[in-house]
DNA sequence: GACTAGTCCTACAACGTTGTAGAAGAGACT
DNA sequence: AGTCTCTTCTACAACGTTGTAGGACTAGTC
């Protein structure tokens, strides 16, 4: 039983630099620099064909036991790793799904990446985290680029694109839109309870006894995006309750840091507006407001109660801590991740686009007296 | 100028699925459902070889520009996109690197995260984020993982793995470590100062006055990590200014959370220990620790004064503003994302280990009268 | 008008894997 | 013994790209 007199069928294609130099002894501390092992050479030493090394590696059932252990053992000893590209070319698959955000500094994106990732590792599969540093045109690059092919899919997460671009979602391959910049495209979508998570925030404020309810963060003329959905639910709210809008109330914030939630709320106060409320259209503005509100000694929430939206972590542990909407996040990666896998692996199936919108709760803290 | 009789050369070996059915009007509605436009295809188009239209891509000079436009065209009008598995296996290169760090949802993590993307365009290359979750056995997993043949090389954050583990860095591909784990290892290195860095946070909290100086997020026992390094920095600086340790002063906290933070100074507070400035390990620490303070009505920065470590981006809005040390992530980012670039472009290389230290600059804010 | 030196293009053979087809042998049933 | 089925394995041909080698021109040189 020794190693010579095997029948090595399967090695005339071998690479012929694995023969060794004869009996030259060579170095034996000049590792091989950079030559990967493949499946010729743990094919090689198992004695076995290169075919039978990937049904082992791929679990295919009919394989004695004996050949099975040889082939591990061979691949043991050669520390082989399989070629991702090879078999991607060879699968016509990548593993790879793409996940393109504005920014992973902003931590509502940090935390949706971050469920992005959990949801799909429950598929196997690998994400490729791309930014649009929230500019239009590399949001349209996004699904445009080369690096499409290296993914089998695209979730997407636009923040400047808008309903009219909804053109650019026509794309030949699986793609998952999230947010709420674009409604009714081609395209699998799962949002956020944006219009009804507003009014409960909404509702939930007015409950605790609050009348004069600022809105920071709004985006006049907007019609969809989140800051038109969550200011629409904010108008129900108020609607349902009587309560009259005062258009003084509703304040501005292009962008929805707490630099610019601190900003709008510091000219609402400077502006000598009336508020016994704040309803931040996220959580960054909502900090933001709490930020701005401490400064000025005004009591939270004893004369102004402030709610937020998204549920980021921090709003768990501000002063004081934060009220604000949970969207659901964990369900919208899940799902979105779901629809994803679904499209890449049975892209046959040509079932039209589907809407999901995940569901929220109404997370009270002690901004609000809760 | 028809198409159909052009002398197709190189279509012999093209997918045979091209030639339609015959003559049965198949239903235009029924898009193709995946077939990907090959290089054969543009070939067949454009009337050259195959290798031409690789040329083309490839900006190879000696192509008669009729010729060149001819391809390009046709790789317009069937919308072409090299298929990056196909490439990668014939290069050798995948065009990725891979990110292995504990959580994207840490706020140190996502902006470094942030700044390793942003590193990595300039190399022109994509990212692939992987998750340890902070678990020992994963950040092992991570350095054997078969993704490891996604990516061309490794920019590693370990936060579980200790000094014994610096075996488990000898491995076959280019990989760059980050943090305060391990060190010496036999690869490059970058981290960030902390021992200076926390030297540096306490002398700015005895030049404001501070004499008792708790520290919180402490590691028993630990001789390396950030929390044994930042803590060296804290008791150089004492020394330096004649002031005794406490040990009541020096406070743990396992991990490195608001919560914990919260708790460890609400402990302290509990204790009865005396103090006049805390200094959080980490920025979360600092933030729990000033959260606790608020709630029990100490006075920031009038009776104790507060500094973190590592300037995440919340450390600017905290109520009051946090002091901090910035430990320069920018730079660290693009160091790690160079060398890791420069031991993936000339693995022929063989230089030693190389190992930097970012520079920090500490950010006074209000928490320290700032 | 033969040589050399480009220029522009093509054919072929890889890269490392897996799907398909099928061969060889063992066992089970006629 | 002959047929059938199942198990276990192998050979071959792809997947879509690019490096190598070289062929067919054109243009310049002596």
């Amino acid at each position: 039983m020794t190693d010579a007199d095997a029948p090595r069928s399967d090695v005339h294609d071998g690479p012929e630099a694995d023969e060794a130099p004869p009996a030259s002894a060579h170095a034996p501390l000049t590792r091989r620099p950079r030559a990967a092992v493949t499946m010729h050479e743990v094919a090689a030493r198992a004695r076995v064909s290169i075919k039978t090394v990937s049904n082992v590696i791929n679990g295919y059932p009919h394989i004695r036991p004996a050949t099975k252990e040889r082939v591990e053992k061979a691949i043991q000893d050669l520390g082989y790793k399989v070629n991702a590209s090879a078999r991607n070319l060879r699968r016509g698959r990548a593993g790879v799904i793409g996940l393109a955000l504005p920014e992973l500094a902003l931590p509502y994106f940090a935390e949706l990446a971050d469920e992005v990732m959990k949801a799909a590792e429950r598929h196997g599969v690998s994400v490729l985290i791309e930014h649009t540093g929230a500019q239009r045109s590399r949001e349209f690059d996004v699904l445009r680029s080369d690096r499409r092919s290296l993914t089998d899919g695209l979730l997407f997460s636009p923040l400047e694109m808008a309903q009219d671009d909804v053109g650019a979602l026509t794309v030949d391959y699986p793609l998952v839109l999230l947010g709420e910049r674009i409604f009714g495209g081609p395209v699998d979508h799962v949002t956020m309870a944006n219009v009804e998570g507003a009014r409960a925030a909404t509702a939930h404020l007015i409950e605790r006894g609050a009348r004069r309810i600022a809105v920071v963060g709004s985006h006049e003329g907007e019609v969809v995006g989140s800051a038109a959905l969550r200011l629409n639910g904010y108008l129900q709210a108020l609607n349902e309750a009587g309560i009259p809008m005062d258009p003084e109330l509703i304040r501005e914030a292009g962008l929805w840091h707490r630099s610019t939630g601190a900003e709008a709320t510091r000219r609402m106060l400077d502006d000598g507006v009336a508020f016994d409320a704040v309803f931040g259209l996220n959580d960054a503005l909502a900090l933001g407001a709490l930020h701005e509100l401490h400064q000025r000694h005004v009591d939270v929430p004893g004369q102004v109660k402030v709610i937020g939206f998204d549920d980021i972590e921090d709003a768990a542990y501000s002063t004081p801590t934060l009220s604000t909407i949970s969207p659901g996040k964990q369900q919208i990666a899940r799902t979105a991740v779901d629809f994803l896998m679904e499209r890449i692996s049975t892209p046959e199936l040509l079932l039209g686009p589907r809407y999901v919108e995940a569901e929220f709760s109404v997370v009270a803290r002690e901004s609000t007296g809760g």
